[in-house]
DNA sequence: AACATGGTCAACCGCTAGTTA
DNA sequence: ATAACTAGCGGTTGACCATGT
């Protein structure tokens, strides 16, 4: 088992990511899947390492992406199943959907673990709960309260108010998703909609903001303006045929 | 208002496990 | 059996932001 090389660090970029290089991904991951993580950014023409871009999907531009704060309930979830499987933040994320194993490890170091330890020095015997809250505080997201641990073996789902997809079904064997696949998937609800990650009703966040939300808050982005016509630019290269025929030429991974 | 401090979180680094030739 | 390679994982870092002084 040797050790993977390094990534060319020459000409790699490093740092955060621009939205533009989030729609090269998105784009290219849409119309070709994500079969070889290394020769991806080559072939879609960007300037990062295939880890990068790896992780840059994983934990941000998945379209399940569950974005906002931890309810009580997630929190207690990964409270409890640290108890049982220790760091394993990618076990414990896969039971919690629409979280990254990323997001579950911050939330852990930054929230939980002082938690714990602000618990276990006041004798651990108080009715505080595990979240630091009293039992009859309420929560201001006591709508979107509700934890669903899911059995990761079924089929990925993303689903709206409206519509249901089922990746697993739209994506052929090679993992690459077709036009026609495409333009099922990404109608105008795709930005604009609720996306959740099962088929109740709680609302996860609507994409357009979560793709944007954090660019905003990082790099100032206060233009509203600005931001949708960006989404829209998003949109139209996500459905237009010149992206297709920029692709065209790329051989299959 | 200016500075210091602490919190948050996206991204990177280095390692291991799995796969392929 | 072994080496080369990739994907994925967990730990760590550092930039940005909020809050306190």
């Amino acid at each position: 088992m040797g050790r993977a090389p390094c990534c060319e660090k020459m000409g790699m970029k490093r740092g955060p990511w621009t939205p533009e290089e989030d729609q090269i991904l998105v784009n290219y991951i849409h119309l070709y899947g994500h079969s070889n993580w290394r020769a991806l950014p080559k072939h879609a023409g960007l300037l990062r390492c295939g880890k990068s871009c790896r992780l840059r999907w994983i934990n941000y531009l998945r379209p399940d992406i569950k974005r906002g704060n931890f309810t009580p309930q997630e929190e207690e979830t990964i409270i409890n199943l640290h108890e049982s499987l220790g760091n394993r933040w990618s076990a414990i994320a896969a039971k919690l959907p629409g979280r990254t194993d990323n997001e579950i490890k911050n939330v852990w170091h930054t929230h939980l673990k002082k938690r714990l330890n602000k618990n276990q020095n006041n004798g651990g015997d108080t009715k505080e709960n595990i979240n630091g809250i009293n039992e009859t505080t309420t929560h201001e997201d006591k709508e979107s309260s509700m934890v669903h641990v899911v059995d990761t073996t079924s089929p990925q789902q993303f689903s709206n108010s409206i519509t249901t997809f089922d990746i697993s079904n739209d994506i052929n064997k090679d993992g690459i998703m077709s036009y026609e696949d495409i333009s099922a998937l990404i109608d105008e609800s795709f930005w604009s909609d609720v996306v959740t990650v099962d088929n109740s009703n709680h609302k996860i966040e609507d994409w357009e903001g979560t793709l944007m939300d954090r660019n905003i808050k990082r790099k100032s982005y206060n233009n509203s303006e600005l931001y949708n016509d960006d989404m829209e630019f998003w949109f139209e290269h996500f459905t237009s045929n010149r992206r297709i025929e920029e692709f065209s030429d790329i051989p299959e991974c």
